[in-house]
DNA sequence: GTGACTTTGTGCGTGCGTTCACAAGTTCGT
DNA sequence: ACGAACTTGTGAACGCACGCACAAAGTCAC
C-alpha cells in the first residue's frame, strides 16, 4: 500500500518470464526480515504457518508468494531458512550493491543517512547533497555533505542507480528532473509532491502526513460508530436525511 | 502499494452507508494536497482531468473516488476547489484536532517532531517520549522530551488518540502493547517489526528499507531486460527453450 | 514397506479496484 | 431558444488479489 501506495510501477503489465505480482514483491522484504531474524536465532527450518505469523500475513498467501520464486520448500517439512533468505535476496536484487544518493540533509536526511537498515541490505549511500551552504561541508554518517551543484558529477561519475529525495516540496521536482537527466531510473521520494517522471523511471513515495490522515479517517469512523451505537438508530436516521439535501447542493 | 501497504484496516468489510473503499481513502490525502496548492494559487475551479494530473492518477478513478463522498461537482464546469477541500477534510476527520504522541526521539523522531506537515493538518504533537536518559529533558520542537516511563500518564491524562513509534525494532512491540493498554487505537509504526495488536487497533507501517528493496527489484528487472535486448534474440531463444517451462510454468 | 501425519503448492471461487464509455447535466455562442 | 462543446457521475466489463480447501509429496514410527 501501501500502501502506501505505489506510483507507476506496472507500466508493463504483461506477465513476463519471471513475472512476480507487484503485491508479492511488496511483501518479500517483510518475509526477508522475518527470515533474517529467525536465522539469527539459529532456526534452521520454518513452516509457512510460522513464517506467516511472523510476517503478519495469511499462510496461504505466503505460500503463493513464495511459489512465484520457485519451489523452494519441502512438503511435510517447511522451508530452509538460510536458503530462502538467499533466494529472496537474489530475487530482490540484494546480492548486488546498490549505490544511493540522498538529496536534502535536513532532519529527515540526517535520519536516512544514519539509518542502519540501508547499509545492512546492500545499499550504499555514496553521497549526501544539500542546497544550504551552511549544511554543505558538514560531516554526516561519515560523509561530507556536498552541494547540490555537484549532483551531475556525483551521479554520473559514480555508478549511482537510486536517488532519495528528502527535500522540501518545492525543490523536489527540479532535482528529480536533474536526477532523471543524468540517468537515474529509481527515485524514493519523501517530499510532499507528486513527481512527474518518464515511464521508464520508477518512483515510490513515502508521505508521513498522508499516513496520519489515513489513520485519522479510521479513527474518526471508529468514534462515529461508537456514537451511533450509543445514540441508537434514530439519531443515525436524522443524520442520513440531510445528507440527501446536500447531494442537490 | 501502496505499497507500504496496510495492516488490517478492513476488519469490517460490510459496505456501510458512507462506506468509502480503502483504496479511495488512501488517495484522498493526495487530492487534498493538490487542491490546497490550487487554492493557494487562487484557482477557484478545477476539472477532474486537471486535478487527476496534479494528483498523478487517472481522471475516471478520481471522479469515482470523489463520487463516494457525494456529488460535489458541477457537470460542464468541474469542482469548486475550496468546497472540495472542505469536504475531503471533513471526510478524513481533519476538521478536528488529533493529539499525537511520538515515542522515540532519535534521528527519525527529531525529523517527525519538526515536520511541518503534521501541525498544518490538524495534528498536534502533545508529547515526545524516549527511553534514553540523555535525551530525556532535551527540548525538541518546543517540547521537553519526557521519559517513556510517563507513557501511561501522558496518554491517559491528555486525550491522545494516535501513537507514533519511531524506536528501534526490539522496543516497539512492548511500547505498542502499553499504548494499546492505555486506549490508543491508531498506531503509525516506523520500527522495522510487524506489530501484533488487537483487531480494534489500526496500525500503519512505514518502512524505509522495504521501499528501497522494492525499488531495487524493479531496477534489477530493468537491467535484466536491457541485457536480454542487448544480447539479441538468439540468446533470448536459448533462454526461452529450457524455460518452455516459462510458458507452461 | 506401510500407514498415519505433516506441510507445500495450487486450482478455483469470490470480491475489490480500475478503466472504459456513455448518458445526463451545464455553459456558451449565436 | 437552440445546438455545440464540455464535464460529471456511473453502469458494466475486466483483471488482479485473496483465501479456501485439497491433492501431491515428503517424513516418521514401527
Amino acid at each position: 500500500m501501501t500502501t502506501p501506495r505505489t506510483t507507476r510501477l506496472s507500466r508493463d503489465t504483461r506477465e513476463s518470464a519471471r513475472g512476480i505480482p507487484d503485491a508479492t514483491v511488496a511483501r518479500l522484504p517483510v518475509y526477508l526480515r522475518a527470515l533474517t531474524e529467525l536465522a539469527e536465532r539459529g532456526v534452521a527450518t520454518v513452516s509457512s504457518e510460522e513464517l506467516a505469523v511472523a510476517a503478519g500475513v495469511n499462510s496461504a498467501k505466503l505460500r503463493k508468494d513464495l511459489s512465484h520464486l520457485g519451489s523452494y520448500g519441502t512438503r511435510g517439512v517447511g522451508y530452509e531458512v538460510e536458503y530462502l533468505v538467499y533466494q529472496i535476496s537474489r530475487e530482490l536484487g540484494l546480492t548486488q550493491d546498490w549505490r544511493v544518493v540522498i538529496i536534502g540533509v535536513g532532519n529527515l536526511g540526517h535520519a536516512l543517512a544514519n539509518y542502519g537498515g540501508f547499509a545492512s541490505r546492500g545499499f550504499t549511500v555514496v553521497a549526501l547533497l544539500d542546497a544550504d551552504p551552511d549544511v554543505v561541508g558538514e560531516h554526516v554518517a561519515g560523509l561530507r555533505v556536498r552541494s547540490v551543484d555537484d549532483l551531475e558529477d556525483v551521479v554520473s561519475g559514480d555508478d549511482v542507480s537510486i536517488g532519495v529525495l528528502a527535500t522540501p516540496g518545492p525543490a523536489a521536482q527540479d532535482l528529480c528532473d536533474r536526477l532523471v537527466a543524468v540517468g537515474i531510473t529509481s527515485v524514493l521520494n519523501f517530499a510532499p509532491v507528486v513527481l512527474a517522471v518518464p515511464d521508464s523511471v520508477d518512483v515510490r513515495k513515502v508521505d508521513l502526513s498522508t499516513e496520519l490522515q489515513i489513520l485519522a479517517f479510521h479513527e474518526q469512523r471508529k468514534a462515529a460508530r461508537v456514537a451511533v451505537h450509543a445514540a441508537g438508530l434514530a439519531a443515525a436516521d436524522e443524520d442520513a436525511a440531510p445528507v440527501r439535501t446536500r447531494v442537490a447542493r
